[in-house]
RNA sequence: GCCCUGGUGGUGGAAUUGGUAGACACGCAGGACUUAAAAUCCUGUGGCCUUUGGGCCGUGCGGGUUCAAGUCCCGCCCGGGGCACCA
């Protein structure tokens, strides 16, 4: 008898929601809790496609597995509902962002609820909602109010800042901020209210300042580094621009040590903490200041090489540096001048292309402080404004850029470093011993770097420095669909927040959405919503995407909370999110914000736990097949001509044109015979009507305007496609959604099947073709609980053959879930599933346990069995089946028996035979006397359980 | 260039600490049932040789350690991802 998936599917998916089955209690604080959490999806108009559900497929089974074992268990899921799509949406067709919005959400939640998830749906989480955004905004308020003080090692108050200054001034300050100069009590006492404010925000954690910004025109906004890929942005792939904008920021450079040291105790994967460690680019160094002849300037640099002073030639700035002007003399300013402006009129992408090392001479000289030798000043674009100081010295000798920068402009090299004793080694690798540098001569590397900076500090020329490629992250866009700043100024421009009791500030209604061009956002134009009682006016920015996404996972702890963003003994019974699943694509922004804010929380008492996410899952992608068919160049008799992948490549025609058609056309879609038969012609030129007319060729015939004539013999009709593997998305008509799989198979089958498409990490096309495998394995634990029609299990005892194969599936599948390799649980249940039905298992003692060890994979199949069995409740609330090694006792072992390390022979020996025992007689079985005849036997060793090795001479 | 990954049959992939390579599936071939097909079930399936006992080769390539290497070490090659004139 076979199952009706879709019945049973509607039965309990209505079921679970009228129960509420999957909701989860803060009440149940005796309970040991466990968070699993998955990346909440940005509810785009296309819906969900087979790629996303891998991972919430994988956290549903661990949830639902850590439930059985008695956990209390927090799985939620919400939306990532502000962003620049829904905004382009609205743009393009007048509907507002909350209802394409809502809308999407809507279909979302359908989607998810057909796949059998257990979230707790009452925990749901919608970030642009006012009652979640208060929160978001009530946060940046609290970063405008804290500092970082770099003496705790942690954000403190701004007020206790300002005592600070009132008190002592800024000379016992150590803090995390862009403010160098120092000023006693009395002098800031005597700063008007604007100087204070001014020098403040050179502390805030949430600050203004003027900063050059990724501006995209066609946007209409300023883009975070991350979303400009090759110097066009991420989404839309317009250019992108450089230019000077005041713009709110967030300081998360003062928490780049301890971003970068918290790593070491997360379990995320390498790949992942080496992204996060690129990023912050944390490089211990020192900064140099160089005094320029005939002036009374300096030039400050970056080095992580101080050691190589000596080896010092010249000096590069980059072309955008503040003393270029100042520094250039009378004779190279023409040329200074028309070098700087032929480097800011290329792009990015052009400057990067080249790779040639370009750069002038400006016409001013430095002293080198240890050699007192004239150092050139030279600007060039291989130093970038925006790292370290801007400027370097250059050390032909031990830096391959400025070694190949010196030979081309004919500066002086010389060699600092002998690394001949290093013959293998890299520049890298900072190795060898000083040469031509005095009293530095014989030192190793290392122990020059030290020298040198305590010199360097002892003369006052500079001193040992750290710094980072992270820059602080700019947090205002200038659109619509995102929280307000919750910020006005008065007539002087003095900053006031919104306190909590005004909070939430509310996003007003408008049906213009378009960016104003001078760089304000659709807000701007909202009288209402900028002026404010009192002469304020409002910031008219919003936050970017990532603003909502860096705390949601606290707010599910306590979702409708209008108190607090949680409370006290939420956060404290929940603390952290045991596992996190999600895809790679947030490695370096969402993931770098929220354990940064997270931090941040932490330092301010606010939070139990540093880290928000303990154990960190990336789910591989799931690829698309693209499907084409080649279009030649050249029309036949006035007709769009077609022709069969195989002919063009047989043929080696050229002029062809490879055009991606919708994989619902193709039959054998995604293998090697993947082709258009009849139906598949018709239905492509019902899609493409310009082609109504068009020849389909291929070595077995034509289809042209309706008809096949077929070439030869032959009683095939189709023409192969081509097939790539790539991105699932709508420009490729490639797009499988999950509804139409799990209508026709089922979404237990579904499930599993993406589960045993291989390991849960690495990327994979979607392959239909191998889930009948699935399928069958659930139709035949499904019959195993029937005879003739009708359900019957027999409550005899079950046999020894049949412990065993039970709690060997046990054994094997608890510890493949414990280490997320989902694949092999699949195996094992067909494993399992295989030898009890060879030995005709109808036992209830075993199938009622193997339904419950099943559950988590297979939810709604199991609840049905276990609701013919006669049980009451819900299986997912039920126990695990524990595994007993008693059962795994075997009563023979067989030994692999090899010769020289080759397996040569099989045999059973009864278990725990003694060593001795097991030697003298695998040397007399006869097999093994055929290898041994005659040779002198010089060892034998025996693995008990394992193996049995003889070693014979010759 | 740097960092991180991965490379195993026709295909997706298995293989705790080094200890029977290819589990589990798909596909393919043959068979049963059927008027037929679908569905279902059974058997075989890494390659080569073979006197049908078995033998030789085999986890990207070349070396090494070991009684024993897909697994450890050294040197390469190729695919995927990230960063990229980062001083």
């Amino acid at each position: 008898m076979e199952f009706n998936h879709q019945s049973i599917e509607a039965k309990w998916r209505k079921h679970w929601v009228e129960n509420n089955t999957y909701k989860v209690s803060n009440d149940n604080q005796d309970k040991p809790k466990f968070y699993v959490l998955d990346m909440f999806p940005y509810p785009s108009g296309a819906g969900l496609h087979v790629g996303h559900p891998l991972g919430y497929i994988a956290s549903d089974i661990y949830a639902r597995f850590k439930r059985l074992e008695g956990f209390n268990v927090l799985h939620p899921m919400g939306f990532d509902a502000f962003g620049l799509p829904a905004e382009e949406y609205a743009l393009q067709t007048g509907i507002h962002p909350s209802k394409s919005t809502s809308d999407n959400i809507v279909q979302y939640r359908a989607q998810l609820a057909n796949l059998g998830f257990s979230f707790d749906w009452s925990r749901e989480v919608v970030t642009c909602e006012p009652k979640y955004y208060k929160w978001t905004q009530w946060i940046f308020t609290l970063l405008y109010a804290n500092y970082f003080d770099q003496n705790t090692n942690k954000a403190e108050s701004i007020s206790s800042l300002v005592e600070t200054f009132a008190q002592s001034g800024n000379s016992t300050v150590k803090a995390a901020t862009t403010f160098e100069d120092t000023f006693t009590a009395a002098e800031w006492n005597a700063k008007s209210e604007i100087e204070k404010q001014d020098i403040l925000s050179h502390y805030r954690l949430a600050f203004r300042q003027v900063g050059y910004v990724n501006w995209c025109e066609a946007l209409g906004t300023v883009l975070a580094n991350d979303q400009v890929i090759d110097g066009v942005s991420e989404r839309g792939g317009h250019p992108v621009e450089q230019k000077a904008m005041t713009q709110w920021y967030l300081r998360i450079t003062a928490y780049a040590d301890r971003l970068l040291y918290g790593l070491d105790n997360l379990e995320w994967s390498d790949a992942l903490k080496a992204m996060q460690t690129n990023w912050i680019g944390r490089s211990e160094g020192a900064s140099l200041r160089f005094d320029v002849e005939g002036s009374d300037q300096q030039v400050e640099v970056f080095t992580t090489r101080p050691d190589t002073i000596y080896g010092a030639t010249y000096i590069v700035l980059a072309p955008e540096h503040d003393l270029v002007d100042q520094l250039t003399s009378p004779e190279q300013k023409t040329e200074v001048e028309e070098y700087v402006k032929s480097v800011k009129m290329r792009s990015e992408i052009e400057r990067m292309a080249e790779k040639q090392v370009s750069g002038v001479f400006i016409g001013a000289y430095a002293t080198n402080p240890f050699t007192n030798k004239k150092m050139p000043i030279w600007i060039g674009e291989y130093v970038l404004a925006g790292y370290g100081t801007g400027a370097i010295m250059a050390v032909p000798s031990d830096d391959e850029r400025d070694n190949i920068f010196a030979t081309k402009f004919g500066l002086e090299i010389v060699d600092v470093v002998d690394k001949s004793k290093y013959p293998n080694a890299s520049l890298a690798d900072k190795v060898g011993f000083m040469i031509n540098s005095e009293d530095l001569n014989g030192l190793e590397v290392k122990d020059a770097i030290t020298e040198v900076c305590k010199q360097v500090e002892e003369r006052k020329i500079g001193k040992a420095k750290i710094n980072y490629k992270m820059r602080d992250a700019n947090f205002g866009r200038q659109r619509y669909w995102g929280e307000p700043i919750p910020v006005s100024y008065d007539k002087d421009g003095l900053v006031t927040t919104l306190p909590l009791e005004n909070l939430p500030l509310e996003l007003p209604d408008t049906s213009d959405f378009k960016p104003s061009g001078d760089g304000k956002s659709p807000l701007a134009r909202i009288d209402s919503f900028v002026n404010v009682d009192g002469g304020l006016t409002r910031e008219t920015d919003t936050m970017p995407a990532v603003a909502g996404s860096s705390w949601y996972f606290l707010r599910y702890m306590d979702p409708n909370n209008d108190e607090a963003f949680a409370s006290e003994s939420a956060l404290n019974y929940w603390q952290d999110v045991d596992l996190y699943v999600g895809g790679a694509e947030h490695a370096v922004s969402h993931l770098l914000y929220s354990r940064f804010w997270n931090k941040f929380l932490f330092d301010k008492g606010y939070l139990p736990k540093e880290e928000p996410f303990k154990k960190l899952i990336n789910q591989g992608m799931i690829q698309g097949v693209i499907e084409s068919i080649y279009l030649l160049r050249e029309k036949k008799d006035g007709d769009y001509h077609f022709m069969c992948a195989a002919m063009v490549e047989k043929l080696g025609i050229e002029d062809a044109v490879p055009l991606p058609v919708h994989v619902s056309f193709v039959s054998d879609y995604g293998t090697k015979k993947s082709h258009l038969n009849i139906a598949g012609f018709k239905s492509f030129i019902k899609w493409r009507p310009e082609y109504e007319n068009a020849i389909f060729e291929c070595s077995k015939g034509v289809f042209h305007k309706g008809r096949w004539s077929k070439k030869g013999d032959s009683e095939d009709s189709l023409m192969l496609t081509k097939s790539e593997i790539g991105k699932m998305s709508k420009r490729y008509y490639n797009v499988i959604n999950p509804d139409d799989v799990i209508a026709e198979h089922g979404a237990d089958v579904f499930r599993m099947y993406e589960m045993f498409l291989g390991p849960i990490e690495q990327s994979k096309p979607w392959d239909i073709n191998s889930i009948s495998g699935v399928s069958k394995f659930l139709k035949k634990y499904w019959a195993m609980f029937f005879k003739e029609e009708t359900f019957a299990l027999s409550d005899d005892e079950p046999t020894k053959e049949e412990l065993k194969i039970f709690h060997g599936t046990i054994k094997k599948v608890r510890h493949d879930i414990e280490r997320f390799s989902f694949n092999t649980c699949v195996s094992a249940f067909m494993e399992g599933v295989n030898n009890l039905r060879k030995i005709n298992c109808d036992k209830r003692a075993i199938l009622e346990p193997f339904t419950v060890l099943l559950a988590p994979f297979a939810p709604f199949v199991t609840e049905e069995l276990w609701q013919l069995m006669g049980k009451q409740g819900s299986v997912h609330m039920s126990q695990y089946p524990k595994f007993e090694e008693k059962y795994l006792v075997e009563d023979s072992i067989s030994y692999p028996i090899s010769i020289n390390g080759k397996k040569r022979a099989l045999h059973d020996f009864p278990a725990g035979t003694a060593k001795d025992v097991l030697e003298k007689e695998a040397l007399e079985l006869e097999v093994v006397k055929k290898w041994t005849e005659g040779k002198e036997i010089k060892k034998i060793i025996v693995v008990p359980n394992k193996m049995i090795n003889i070693v014979v001479a010759g």
